[in-house]
RNA sequence: CGGGGCGUAGCGCAGUCUGGUAGCGCACCUGCUUUGGGAGCAGGGGGUCGUUGGUUCGAAUCCAGCCGCCCCGACCA
């Protein structure tokens, strides 16, 4: 019994603890295709919420959605050298439809700046034509060598916004922009504290100039890559001719960016917050945010009617307050089977309200997060649970805050750095030479996450080969995923 | 692509070494009793044992091939 319902504990193996959560959680399935999966509506909901808030905030910032085709001429691919190089290795390709082999094959996107690229340079003809600041929601699919649910999947669910302008600075500024809406999302949204930085060479997008990024720590202290923000320069603007009539009537080509966050912000959610009992959801994007448990006896239809019309009543109230409640009237299993499951689905808050309460106009709250139940009065209740709901976004933010500064380090010899590495993120200064990035990988396993927008400054050479550091400030390395 | 593991009921597994009526737990269905931290009893339904071929009177079990999936690495959001 305890074989079939217990979750593997995450100091025992935190990587099966994740598999098992999410199939226990009921956020994903196995499809019958190696690598993919089929996201159940538990999972579902809580990426809609996802896309919500983020939707609100790119439309906030100017930028408009729309939709391009998911397949993409595989000759698009080979007309940016670096890009080529990055991406086709995981492309799928249709070689066969309508029952004929296809003049030319045609690739399923692994991401769209090549078709977007292409249809850009008939939209652009003047400086008058910009900026375009586009996003779309859509599939993508990588055919990546292995795979694990949310954070790998051949086909996964993100948005892309990709941007033209006419000056590199307006370019620079939008991907300052765009990291720093990602980290607001994964802050104040997700409850997921954050560093921002820049890639180094070597991690950088295929075709970037720049690559901005949001770094997250799990709680198995390995770091996870939550969103991108992308300046390509006119990288992807000569390889599609992208070019425009600027206000002097010269011939320019636009500078564009590209910034993507994907379904692997669930898988974020789920490393950085959950715990042996199963997840934790952040309230503001949780499908549930309260879940509401009646308590009567079968065989009393009195006291099942009152209880129920309380319930009902209860979650009208909070309703009204803009309250995500559902009610889990489920009859034939008991109360503890049902405190179990929402508790391993990680609802936040959890109501109990049975025939005691009700004489006493009392109702029970259960914290997912402190642990505790607490009594308070039915009429106070749902200003107590609006205002419990806002700590418990701050709590689960300043918990997984200092879980990370807890295990963040700045060292300056490298054997100091093998120790600390192996135990969360070190900042070190660093030459920023990729053969040097893969000597550290190659020995401690860990790769540069980023170089901090805000951080320890660099006070010296290379950690590791003594030689000068490339950086103004010192770069995080950690295991990441 | 390297290493490891596994394919038997919806899920998790035993049975395979040593060939001889297809098993267990959970889930599911029915009934009764239960219901404030994963309920109990009784009855019941569900299987071409991954696949192809071979050995044998007889194969989940032995032999050969094939396929698939999972996990750990290298590669990546």
């Amino acid at each position: 019994m305890a074989k079939t319902k217990g979750l593997t504990s995450q100091q025992e193996d935190f990587s099966a603890w994740y598999n098992e959560i999410v199939y226990k959680a009921d956020l994903a399935d196995l499809s019958p295709v190696r690598g993919s999966m089929v996201i159940k509506p538990y999972g579902y909901a809580l990426w809609e919420h996802i896309q919500r808030s983020l939707d609100d905030m790119f439309k906030a910032t100017g930028h408009d959605n729309l939709y391009f085709p998911m397949l993409i001429p595989i000759s698009f691919f080979e007309r940016e050298a670096e890009h080529v190089e990055g991406f086709s290795p995981e492309l799928a390709v249709v070689t066969h439809a309508g029952g004929k082999e296809l003049e030319e094959p045609l690739a399923i996107r692994p991401t769209s700046e090549t078709i977007i690229g292409e249809m850009y340079s008939k939209w652009v003809q003047s400086y008058r034509d910009l900026p375009l600041l586009y996003n779309q929601w859509c599939n993508v699919m990588r055919w990546e060598m292995r795979t694990r649910p949310f954070l790998r999947t051949t086909e996964f669910l993100w948005q892309e916004g990709h941007t033209a302008h006419a000056t590199a600075e307006e370019a620079m500024a939008e991907t300052t922009q765009m990291v720093n809406v990602y980290a607001d999302f994964a802050e104040n949204f997700a409850a997921i504290p954050v560093i921002k930085g820049e890639k180094t060479e070597g991690e950088r997008f295929a075709g970037a100039l720049v690559t901005y990024t949001i770094e997250a720590m799990m709680r198995d202290s390995k770091a996870l890559q939550s969103g991108t923000s992308h300046y390509m320069g006119t990288n992807f603007s000569k390889a599609f001719d992208i070019s425009f009539n600027d206000v002097n009537n010269e011939q320019a080509y636009a500078f564009t960016t590209s910034w993507g966050l994907s379904t692997r912000m669930i898988g974020a959610i789920i490393m950085a917050h959950g715990d042996d009992k199963g997840l934790i959801m952040p309230p503001k994007i949780a499908p549930h945010q309260v879940v509401i448990v009646p308590i009567y006896r079968k065989d009393d239809q009195l006291a099942k009617d009152q209880v129920m019309a309380a319930v009902d009543e209860l979650a009208g109230q909070l309703r009204d307050q803009a309250v995500r409640v559902k009610v889990d009237s489920r009859g034939g299993m008991s109360p503890g089977w049902k405190f179990n499951e929402w508790e391993q689905k990680g609802v936040p808050l959890r109501l109990e309200l049975g025939p005691k309460d009700l004489e006493a106009g009392e109702v029970v709250i259960a914290n997912r997060l402190k642990e505790n139940k607490e009594t308070v009065k039915l009429a106070e209740a749902s200003s107590v649970v609006v205002s419990a709901l806002k700590q418990f976004h701050d709590d689960l933010y300043e918990r997984a805050r200092v879980f990370r500064d807890e295990r963040s380090f700045v060292v300056d010899d490298y054997e100091s750095f093998k120790e600390k590495v192996a135990q969360g993120w070190v900042h070190i200064n660093h030459c920023g030479k990729p053969a040097c990035e893969e000597a550290i990988q190659e020995e401690t396993k860990a790769t540069p996450r980023c170089i901090p927008f805000v951080g320890p400054e660099t006070d010296g050479p290379c950690v590791r080969c003594a030689e000068a550091s490339a950086y103004p400030r010192k770069v995080i390395f950690a295991k990441a995923y």
